[in-house]
DNA sequence: ACAACGGATGAAAGCGTATTCATACTAAGG
DNA sequence: CCTTAGTATGAATACGCTTTCATCCGTTGT
């Protein structure tokens, strides 16, 4: 038993507290916080004193509650993937100027997904970030018929009434395929993640389209998931398998490392006997060790339009703008492509 | 304007509308949810009713102003960290069964953190989790004095009240450090990340003891960062030095993965010319492009426990329990470090 | 000099929930 | 049959904040 500055865990701070100590009304030091200019500088400055005396902060639930509106955002991520990590990261750098912050909600077991998305009404938050791919647009929908702001983040799904931000999958597979088809390979395997994603599909269509103007052949294979390990596998498989294609195009970077290295194993050469190709553009691409030509996202420019996006449908509830905002990839040339010509 | 089903943003359901529908009062609706031991069967099924037709959902934010408590953890990261990455989805998913969410606060630029412990207080979270080895012990100081249950991920500091969880650094890398001279190295290089990190001066305390125990000279190097970069860098500036150490202790494995490229980019072989070893165990550590040999976080664990000891502190405010927890690494031996012997 | 106006301020209402308190009622015990 | 204990319930209150409303000023314009 010290002092009074002791640990009080209950009973914080209030402004009411602020304002008997300030001599002036609850209603004034809300104002002297919220509209400055409307309260006179002396009572402003007797409340600032009596604040920082006390050690107040305004109680953001008591806040959100009166105001009808929490300023946090709900971010639905499936947090093991590398992706999505990374996506994570930009988004809550972008949404700080903003001032919003963001309440974490895990994806990655299916059956988990029902919960977090009856919880998420719950608390009210602003708008909604569904950054995963594997989210059932019901699900989605659900959110959207309360009323709630909704970003799709990295699909193309235009549910409904959700906003939608993503690099365009099919044009960026398209592009890498035409480097593919310039480079001279006269056969593909595309390394897919999941049927499901509509990632997928797109990356898959794109590779396809323009692998099929140049009348180079593609076959699918399957990889089960969108990580080092699968890639492997399917490499594995591929060996199993025992004709190689002279290009493997992975659906995203994570299984482009995991092929190559399954192929390396193997003793082939990337890319003196088969050309690997990535899709992300994940920092690991540009490591010395893989050098994976790829399309990269612009991760920031992303995360930043996304933002913008969400927070413009939140502010300004009648903005049905822009459904779908798609930003292209950029193709980055590295090592693992050779010219067969 | 179809029907009433349309999108209302203002204006949800709430515990008195469901009460007005099941003709009782909103009390009892509150209670139906919350004990319903306490209310007659058929009433509670007349509430439990009227609120699915409505689509009625508990107001967090009602709640938690009522309850003086948010079930919200809030959660201070580096979001650019491949580590705290990882640990961050650790987290997220050990806090689920425990029924409370992560808001997340982004620590990456120093001069932003004080906005952020200042607005963490806000939101009257019930806790917070510092993972994060850049956070300055005051600021952390300032959280506990106002009553708040903190926990330090990762970080050894057993400042005041706070707890922490994190492995014991300095065994591991003295596990690490004999490894390396049961196989006969007789030279080593630390590379560290950051000398304000509390984890760089327990992992070089660590190796160094070890090394000198045998007699082996250790010299510091100073990458700057946790990054693959700095590790590329530290290998360049080794090679301007133009001595090779006979192995590098790298203090992390990001770092690790730089040095292994830079040093193969001037022909060194690894571990053939030169051992590696990094510290983390992060997934790359066990790609074939890599094989580090590395000290592995058990890094669920660590989450399991880092989670049960905050949410016991918050739940049992006296409990004082444990104030530092360590937990032992795993000494992954992978193909980095020759037998010299 | 008086009406009209505008700015500063306090009182009070409301946001959605949990809970205490008082009340009506049921069941049990004598 | 009356008392007592116990239970189910509704009314009311508290949580901390913002904002409307009403009041009281001092100013300006005529």
């Amino acid at each position: 038993m010290k002092d009074d500055e002791a640990i009080h865990r209950h009973r914080s701070v209030t402004s009411l507290d602020v304002a008997r100590a300030a001599r002036v009304s609850q209603a004034t030091v809300s104002r002297a916080f919220n509209s400055p200019s409307r309260v006179t500088p002396d009572k402003r400055e007797r409340v600032y004193e009596s604040a920082s005396e006390l050690g107040y902060v305004p109680n953001a639930i008591g806040r959100s509650l009166s105001l009808q509106s929490s300023r946090i955002i709900a971010v639905v991520v499936p947090a093991a993937s590398e992706y999505y990590q990374h996506a994570l990261g930009a988004l809550a750098r972008h949404v700080i100027p903003k001032d919003y912050q963001l309440l974490l909600f895990e994806s990655f077991e299916a059956e988990h997904l029902e919960v977090v998305f009856t919880s998420i009404p719950r608390y009210h938050v602003d708008g909604v970030i569904v950054a995963s791919s594997l989210v059932p647009v019901v699900e989605v929908q659900s959110l959207v018929t309360r009323g709630l702001p909704v970003l799709m983040f990295n699909q193309e799904v235009d549910s409904g009434n959700a906003a939608s931000v993503s690099i365009d999958n099919e044009a960026g597979m398209r592009q890498l395929a035409g480097h593919l088809v310039e480079t001279g390979h006269r056969s593909v395997c595309f390394v897919g993640g999941m049927r499901a994603a509509g990632t997928d599909r797109a990356r898959y269509r794109g590779a396809c389209e323009r692998l099929a103007e140049a009348g180079v052949a593609c076959r699918y294979l399957l990889a089960g998931a969108y990580t080092y390990e699968a890639g492997l596998a399917a490499a594995e498989r591929m060996a199993e398998r025992g004709e190689w294609p002279e290009a493997v195009m992975a659906a995203s970077d994570a299984l482009a490392f995991g092929v190559m290295d399954g192929l390396r194993e193997r003793g082939l050469a990337v890319p003196d006997d088969i050309s690997v190709t990535g899709f992300d553009g994940l920092p690991q691409a540009a490591w010395n060790s893989y050098r994976l030509t790829t399309i990269e996202q612009p991760m920031d420019d992303l995360a930043r339009l996304g933002v913008e996006t969400l927070v413009d449908r939140i502010e300004n509830s009648h903005s049905t703008a822009a459904g779908h905002r798609r930003l292209t990839g950029r193709l980055a040339m590295r090592d693992t492509v050779a010219d067969r010509r």
